[in-house]
DNA sequence: GTGGTCTAGACCACA
DNA sequence: GTGGTCTAGACCACA
């Protein structure tokens, strides 16, 4: 299930693009497993097929996905996608704790609640 | 000095507004200091006066800066502004352990390259 | 029906912003409902678009509504926007008593000012 | 004493046509009290001449002060000026109450929160 | 078509 | 000289 989130800043086709990355890394879409037609998914959601050729594209160009002509779309095997969305991750991290630093933000207190967050998150 | 970089996704005036912060965090800026002034800010940089304007408007607005017509643009005193930052690095780790979570990262993992990097930031 | 004052101290923009803010606050204009385009208020005013943009942009820092490239700018849900212009108007009260007792007003005098102020305006 | 305030969004010469209308108001400055020379208190408090000038002038406008050629200004007798401000406190908080209205705030809560404020401002 | 960014430049208020 | 407002208009990203 897509939803879109029009006061969100993030452009349409990317708010579709990372939902679909996370359903595949949740296990929600397994390998080969069909996405919707272009087409239906732009009615279903009431938006331009412009908008979801482009988050297509993105998925494909990604390595999340594979287009197979007059077929459809289908859910890319290999972990290359997963792990490069590992990678960003990590520099994501980096980024975060310079500017932590940067705000005077103490090494145990950023350490702690990440902790603190992750227990959270996982017994939610 | 402010370094403009065009390749940037973020406009010129967010590269400003986020390179003042910076300068005000790391101390380089004292309370009552002034900024260069618009006109010679837009020269120096060649770009446009209401560009620059701008930035100093969201600086003001966000309780970094005040302005006085005819006199300057001054950095203010106080802490709000800093604590508003460090507030919003807390709010970013809290997404970025939930994307670390759905990528599969593992706890003890994301804790140990945050402290490896946090030591490596520190003694740079 | 936005009315502009040329007489008026504020800027034009700050004027809009207040429109739009009494609009909203008085339930002319529901959740999601859309605010003319930049461009069609712009000519419908006979001003800068610009100047739309820059309400526009205020309006939608201060949380009351929230725009979409390529869509349009539509009213926010939610009530901060509501409950921080409440707290001004305390705040301003607060200004306005200690302004009050300076020029030597009672405070019965100030208090039956007030409430019958207050009728007239309900019953109008 | 007059203390400027440049984080203060009023200009300069606002500043202190208030202060000397406060230090009138409050029994600081008697009738026929002089008050500094245009020079001195411009070198006091470090600003140009003309800003004390143009505060000068609005006081003498609005019937504060009276200026005598070759000796200085002087504080004005009479009520009219007290009185001009009173009124202008009640305009402002008619104002106000339009306002407080249209946020949804209720009568006795505003009234409540008026005396609370008056008794805590008195005791003080 | 719609909002977002930026340039170029005018004019005003203020010091 | 300095910040603040506004116009005129271009170009881009997005739907």
């Amino acid at each position: 299930m897509i939803i879109l989130d029009y006061s969100d800043r993030r452009p349409i086709y990317e708010q579709i693009e990372a939902r679909f990355q996370d359903l595949i890394l949740k296990g929600g879409l397994e390998k080969d497993a069909p996405l919707p037609s272009v087409r239906s998914l732009a009615t279903e959601l009431s938006i331009n097929p412009n908008t979801i050729q482009r988050a297509y594209m993105l998925l494909e160009s990604g390595g999340w996905i594979y287009s197979v002509r007059g077929k459809g779309s289908f859910v890319s095997g290999g972990s290359a996608a997963r792990n490069s969305r590992k990678t960003e991750v990590l520099r994501k991290l980096d980024a975060l704790i310079e500017e932590a630093i940067l705000v005077g933000a103490e090494k145990e207190e950023f350490l702690a609640a990440a902790a603190s967050k992750w227990e959270k998150e996982v017994t939610a």
